[in-house]
RNA sequence: GGCCCUAUCGUCUAACGGUUAGGACGAGAGCUUUUCAAGCUCUAAACCCGGGUUCGACUCCCGGUAGGGUCACCA
């Protein structure tokens, strides 16, 4: 693996040093999925750099060999690209080994770092390790968010920073690759804050600048426990698969532990790059909530055009001119493309398959001669419909029928139900179904004569 | 357990010493509709506790409590 020949790798830029006055970094290791959290650090690093006119640089972090897959690489890039957020540059951390042992070997011979000989705890371990020379004390770093964070770095002892000279560990590479990068602004999950003093530690003892630190609080889940692959939480392209959409997740992560100070409760990427503000960035941790992501979706669902809501969904039927008029109807009532299925194949499916209608559910409640009222009411009816134009809206339809129903009310036998249900079940054989007037709009007068007729057969035999 | 971080409705949050503590999601009720959904209106729902500082604390300080993070030859 780790092969530089490889077209899955995003095209390399090369980021003028100097010019940009901001750069910050996604750094992942490719190990496994990552969940919502992961990418809420990413949207924020990304929100930063480019409302400052900034860099943003992703970093496969992949020194470990033996975890890393090519796999979960494309897979961050495949939702990086999804949530679209573009990087100005990539790298892949195991390509720059040389560089590594080129420092390392300058810390060892400047005996700030020493060759140490180990007793291997557990298999895999090195009889043979690099180790930081801990000059002890304590450090101080002010970051963005929390402000003053101070650690006594005697506690860390003498730690190990690579394994052999080609195996560097994750805070001596992180250090020497921020650098290298020209990382301005490290903007990482709150889970790293511990790591810092130990990185200052490296970063000073190669005479690097120190990069501005941002630590973001942690997206935790129902649990209030951290997200994570092993309690539950669910990969970022798996809300893909559910069917939502990208500017919906990217506005929920947005506004998970930060708000724009104002009582815009949905932006658009643009709007969050002109807003975003590390200073608005809460302190606390927020727990991640699928319903209200859900709801978010369906703002954003509502937003479509008939024409984006059908591509987007890549939804398509055999009827086509049905499923363009059911677009209004899914649009208030799924929340995710998953649910338009479901409703497609379920509630909403008498649109596209003639049901069979029950002849108890066709009679009108609690009336009595229930049968012949429902049949009355519905023959009521044919000649209304038959006169329809084939193209009628909604609010056409209600205007011919609702004048049939308000009679049968007139004659006290159990008001407009008396007609309207019978016609709802006759058109939808469902229980649940859009209102009638809907109903014909969508199907058309002829098909709806066929389906009230058939009904009225039902009574009869 | 050591170290570190955090603390406003169930959840996401507003407030930056003076408000009837606001909004959103969710929940409940009503209207509408003899279905469902949507829509509209309304309601319930929070400043973790204790000390200070101050004329006055959700806001500042200290302590406690609770929660979280982290303590690898993983990142």
């Amino acid at each position: 693996m780790n092969q530089t020949n490889d077209n899955s790798m995003p095209q390399r830029k090369i980021i003028s040093n100097g010019v940009s006055p901001v750069v910050t970094r996604f750094a992942p290791s490719p190990t496994g999925y990552l969940h919502a959290g992961n990418y809420r650090t990413a949207v924020f690093a990304y929100l930063f750099a480019k409302h400052s006119g900034g860099k943003f640089i992703v970093r496969i972090e992949d020194t470990d060999a033996a975890r890393s897959k090519r796999e979960y690489e494309e897979n961050i890039f495949d939702a990086l690209a999804w949530l679209n957020l573009p990087a100005d540059a990539t790298y892949r951390q195991s390509e720059h080994r040389s560089r590594h042992r080129e420092l390392l070997e300058k810390l060892i011979a400047a005996d700030t770092a020493y060759v140490s000989k180990e007793t291997p705890q557990k298999p895999g371990d090195r009889e043979e390790v690099i180790r930081f020379r801990n000059p002890g004390g304590s450090l101080t770093f002010s970051d963005v968010i929390h402000g003053d964070i101070t650690t006594d770095v005697t506690d860390l002892g003498d730690f190990i920073i690579a394994r052999s000279l080609d195996e560097p560990v994750f805070h001596f590479a992180v250090v020497v690759d921020d650098a290298d990068e020209g990382v301005t602004h490290v903007i990482r999950g709150g889970d790293h804050i511990s790591n810092t003093a130990r990185q200052l530690l490296i970063s000073r003892a190669l005479g690097f600048a120190t990069p501005t630190y941002a630590h973001l609080p942690l997206i935790m889940d129902s649990q209030h426990k951290k997200l994570g692959k092993r309690t539950g939480a669910k990969a970022l392209t798996d809300y893909r698969l559910l069917g939502i959409l990208p500017e919906a997740l990217l506005n929920y992560l947005a506004f998970l532990g930060w708000n724009p100070g104002d009582t815009r409760e949905y932006m658009s990427r643009d709007e969050l790059v002109e807003a975003f503000d590390l200073t608005r960035v809460q302190k606390g941790s927020a727990v991640f909530d699928e319903v209200k992501l859900f709801s978010v979706n369906q703002h954003w669902m509502r937003k479509l055009s008939t024409d984006d809501f059908l591509t987007r969904g890549n939804l398509s039927s055999d009827s086509p001119e049905k499923l363009r008029k059911a677009v209004p109807l899914l649009q208030e009532r799924a929340r995710t493309y998953g649910e338009v299925q479901e409703m497609l194949d379920g509630e909403l499916s008498c649109l596209f398959s003639a049901p069979e209608p029950a002849r108890d559910q066709l009679l009108a409640k609690e009336l009595p001669g229930r049968q012949a009222v429902a049949k009355s009411a519905l023959e009521g009816l044919l000649e209304a419909i038959k006169a329809l134009p084939g193209e009628v809206s909604a609010e056409e339809v209600k205007g011919v029928i609702m004048p049939l129903a308000d009679e049968e009310e007139a004659r006290g036998k159990g008001g407009r139900g008396a007609v309207l249900w019978p016609l709802r079940y006759a058109l939808s054989g469902q229980e649940r179904s859009p209102d009638p007037f809907t109903l014909i709009s969508i199907l058309g007068p002829e098909e709806s004569l066929a389906r009230i007729q058939k009904a009225i057969a039902i009574l009869e035999g």
